[in-house]
RNA sequence: GGGGGGUUAGCUCAGUUGGGAGAGCGCCGCGUUCGCAACGCGGAGGUCGAGGGUUCGAAUCCCUUACCCUCCA
């Protein structure tokens, strides 16, 4: 017996260590993001990564395999966010390490493996362990895994290998693929973890059981009826969880008892000054903590970012649960930073890139927590008044669809609201808030249409799997093919024939063009055939690796499938995508060196006209950080640098330094493009041989596309000429305009808003001179109507502001009255109507208006006491004014 | 993917039947003071997110759109 329990460190390690003693190959852990597999949020299991290796789309030059995988479930089907904390079993982000067989080694191994290690290599004790089995289930028509139970006899007793149903101890991919039974290694913690009662046993949900690792025997292939037929060669695939592993060895009552956590604990406790496990409530909120930072430090680390939607959102979920149970240990400053910095500490040594990212993920932590106290602010601010309103209202429960709309619109979580509103007195209507969620759920499940996924139609599925395209495109632009098939119609069907006029979709058994990936746009071209038949060549895709497809209009003549025809890519927009692709290159590297190591690349379009570029980066760019990346990128030009690329294995691309990029399926052979001593990533696209070629680099826009994204447009080569000539033009031509040279533009502009600012004052100055003298004559000019005095004038001088003021002076000077304005502006009628308001109820403005207005041919209308409105023709102004005293005087009698 | 809310001065935000674009803080100037803070007076600063429509008239009503917040999947 060892004198010390081991670390999860030293676990992991064995683990890596036996499994490669036995001819497995050790695989980095994938990132949390899995890639090219939309149907999932997170990567959640060892085997994510080698899903294509299983169902034989992928080969691997090593038949088995090794990993430490990082995992995430949260989210999705299995929801155990609330659990976490509460038990001593369930994590957002765990460690899964895991074994796996291509058509390798079978049940016999994979048996032998797993108890050798338990028992060997960790020394847990034989006669703890227990093991399931998969019972047999008619409707899959398949009997009791008796192998497994045969195989397990030989370590273990009868009476602890334990049969299961399908539901627990049989594993499938999808509703096809790969299949099989599993089969499980228990361990008995002892009756004093357990619940004590007497049906407690195996598969138990207290914690005396406890499933340490899961053998998956991959032996069927599951058909679309739902037929299981025997692989030719079955593979394995293993999982036990580290954390689980390394709370039995240490002997802990939970998973948060280990050394992988108790030091993430104890910065919560410094934060906060509180001790663990003096109250329940406290320990509970620094499990959650810990782990959700733990969760926060990778998923940011790889790539994810707290949004409002998707893996973004689920993040976030997660940190503002790690924040809400912070508030409830009294921590209000920005803590998570510090606790997820203590993560990447413990954990650099097996997965360094934590602590490259650490400050990124402390920003991104931070902003995160301001982001939500400004949540919190404006919700409590709305939970004040809404309280108020209740009470104002002699209610004392919150009704449900206010709760729901607190939580709904506004984010402000519901137990921080119970917590307020039980202070103050106050019920919650929680079934009703309830309901209004349930319809939510259902509103938005009724609307899913399942995931982004492009479905490729069965046609080119059958094609895909036929052909293998030769790709030219990397060295030459010109080749002699053969037509291999032709799309048509809308169902994209295969046809014999494209006639002239016709659009279609072609498939070469060679092809030059460089299809749409990697952010580069395709080619354009032609292809043309030796009797004169011309087709251009309006976009090239790949939906899969082995197909390519040329969306082509036939301009002359027709094609045929079979004919062998050239074709040729427009050279000159390939040179000018190329100019613009190696300048991305340059620009990302630019970036990285100017603002730091967290400038991730978050997506990229190369055109022939211009490059956009959008990048993880917390702030707009300043006007002298722009100088410097632009001025960086352009010395790398002016080097005239070589341009090279290289095939490799993965592994020796990304030790070399080569930047491989999230969110892109990569191979187990990349393409690696290098700018000598400057810049080198991963990359399928075409690229300029040096970088002098790209002769000018002008950056044209930044600004932002999400939180902690921003995006920069350039343009390169004649482009970037262009583009300086024409600013250079619109300088001359505003220069010219104002009579002053280019270089004193900025100055003599200055001069001139002042001038036209001191104009504008004296302008202000005339006309309130002018209208205290309109004002005079309008007083003078007023009469009696049956008593009220209506001054009326037209002032044509004034606009709308100028004669709200004069009516305004007008009104006060008159006390009483009414007073009526018209003024013709640029062939219109402007009306404005003011009555005192010892007159209100007696004449109405907005009526008086409608009434003088309509003989001017408009309408209008406002308040009792002021009014405005328009008409067409002025020249019956004077018409309008005559009725004046009539109207009011109908006003007045009415 | 589907809801809810938002975008108005440098910042935080008001702005109700559609009819004067505002407050507080900040900034500049003047006054008060030995000086500072505070205070008083004055001032600068606004494409009311963008585009279309309805209307005599739109920050306000309708449509489209961008972005932000938020919930659900």
């Amino acid at each position: 017996m060892p004198m010390r329990a081991m670390t999860g460190s030293e676990i992991r390690s064995a683990f890596l260590d036996y499994f490669q003693a036995e001819g497995h190959r050790v695989v980095a852990s994938s990132s949390l993001v899995p890639t090219a597999d939309p149907s999932l949020l997170f990567t959640n299991a060892g085997m994510v990564q080698f899903k294509d290796v299983f169902t034989g789309k992928e080969q691997r030059p090593y038949s088995r395999a090794v990993t430490a995988q990082k995992c995430v479930r949260a989210g999705g089907k299995h929801n155990d966010l609330e659990n976490v904390g509460r038990t001593a079993r369930h994590h957002t982000f765990f460690e899964m390490l895991g074994n796996f067989s291509f058509g390798d080694y079978f049940k016999e191994r994979a048996i032998d493996h797993a108890w050798t290690f338990l028992t060997g290599r960790l020394g847990l004790p034989a006669e703890r362990l227990w093991v399931t089995i998969h019972e047999g289930d008619a409707a899959l028509g398949v009997g009791p895994d008796e192998e497994a139970e045969r195989l397990w006899l030989r370590y273990v007793q009868k009476e602890r290998i334990v049969p299961c149903s399908t539901k627990d101890n049989f594993w499938q991919m999808g509703d096809t693929g790969p299949c099989g039974p599993c089969s499980e290694i228990v361990y008995d913690q002892g009756p004093r973890m357990g619940c004590g009662r007497p049906t407690c046993a195996v598969g138990c949900d207290c914690d005396r059981y406890l499933e340490l690792w899961n053998l998956v025997f991959m032996q069927f292939e599951r058909s679309l009826e739902g037929v299981l037929t025997p692989l030719p060669k079955p593979s394995i695939d293993t999982g036990a969880g580290l954390e689980r592993l390394a709370a039995v060895l240490q002997g802990g009552r939970s998973n948060f008892d280990t050394d992988l956590f108790r030091p993430i604990i104890g910065v919560v406790e410094e934060q906060c000054g509180a001790r663990y496990g003096a109250s329940v409530q406290a320990a509970v909120s620094m499990r959650v903590i810990a782990d959700h930072a733990r969760a926060t430090a990778f998923l940011v680390t790889d790539g994810v970012l707290p949004s409002n939607e998707g893996r973004g959102y689920v993040l976030r979920r997660i940190m503002r649960r790690a924040l809400r149970h912070g508030r409830m240990l009294g921590l209000e400053e920005p803590f998570l930073a510090a606790v997820t910095g203590r993560v990447a500490e413990l954990m650099q040594e097996a997965y360094p890139e934590l602590q490259e990212a650490r400050d990124h993920v402390a920003r991104v932590a931070q902003g995160e927590e301001e982001r939500f106290g400004h949540t919190l602010k404006v919700g409590l601010r709305l939970v004040d008044s809404l309280l108020e309103a209740q009470k104002g209202a002699g209610s004392r429960t919150v009704p449900g669809a206010e709760i729901f709309k607190l939580y709904d619109t506004y984010g402000f979580p519901l137990d921080l609201l119970r917590d307020i509103a039980g202070d103050q007195g106050f019920a919650l209507d929680e079934a009703g808030f309830e309901q209004a969620m349930e319809e939510q759920r259902a509103k938005a499940r009724e609307s899913w249409v399942g995931s982004g996924e492009v479905e490729i139609p069965a046609s080119l599925k059958a094609l895909a799997d036929r052909l293998r395209v030769e790709a030219c495109w990397h060295h030459s632009l010109t080749e002699e093919a053969k037509i291999a098939a032709i799309l048509a119609g809308e169902g994209r069907q295969p046809a014999e024939l494209l006639r002239q006029g016709e659009t279609g979709e072609l498939v070469l058994d060679r092809t030059p063009f460089y299809p749409e990936a990697g952010g580069q746009v395709s080619d354009g071209g032609r292809i043309t055939t030796r009797d004169g038949a011309q087709a251009e060549v309006m976009a090239v895709h790949r939906p899969t690796p082995n197909l390519v497809l040329h969306r082509v209009r036939v301009k002359r003549g027709s094609l045929r499938a079979d004919a062998t025809v050239t074709a040729e890519v427009e050279a000159g927009r390939r040179k000018a995508t190329a100019k613009n692709h190696t300048a991305t290159h340059l620009l990302h590297a630019a970036l990285r060196q100017v603002l730091g190591d967290h400038v991730k690349q978050a997506g990229s379009l190369v055109a022939p006209d211009r490059l956009r570029f959008d990048f993880s980066h917390w702030s707009p760019l300043a006007p002298q950080e722009i100088d410097r990346i632009e001025r960086l990128v352009n010395e790398q030009i002016w080097e005239n640098r070589r341009v090279g690329t290289e095939e490799k294995a993965l592994d020796d691309a990304v030790k070399g330094g080569a930047m491989a990029l999230f969110g892109e399926k990569y191979g187990e052979r990349v393409r690696v493009v290098t700018v000598d001593g400057f810049s080198q990533e991963l990359c399928e696209g075409t690229h300029v041989q040096a970088t002098g070629e790209i002769g000018l680099f002008k950056i044209v826009s930044q600004g932002g596309v999400a939180a902690g994204v921003r995006r920069v447009e350039a343009v390169t080569g004649p482009g970037a000429y262009l583009y300086v000539k024409q600013e250079e033009q619109v300088l001359a031509e505003a220069a010219a305009r104002i009579k002053a040279r280019p270089l004193e533009l900025a100055e003599k502009v200055e001069r001139l808003t002042e001038s036209s600012r001191d104009l504008e004052r004296e302008n202000q100055r005339l006309k309130a001179r002018l209208a205290g003298g309109v004002l005079e004559e309008l007083l003078a000019g007023s009469r009696d109507v049956n008593g009220v005095r209506v001054a009326a004038g037209r002032v044509d001088s004034l606009d709308a502001k100028g004669m709200r003021e004069l009516g305004d002076r007008a009104r006060a000077r008159l006390g009483s009255g009414v007073v009526v304005l018209v003024a013709q502006a640029e062939g219109r009628v402007l009306w404005l109507t003011m009555v005192t308001t010892d007159l209100a109820g007696k004449v109405h403005a907005g009526r008086l208006a409608r009434e003088l207005a309509a003989v001017t041919g408009g309408g209008g209308g406002g308040r009792p006491d002021m009014a405005e409105a328009g008409g067409k023709d002025p020249s019956r102004i004077p018409e309008a004014l005559e009725r004046l005293p009539e109207l009011v005087n109908r006003q007045l009698s009415s």
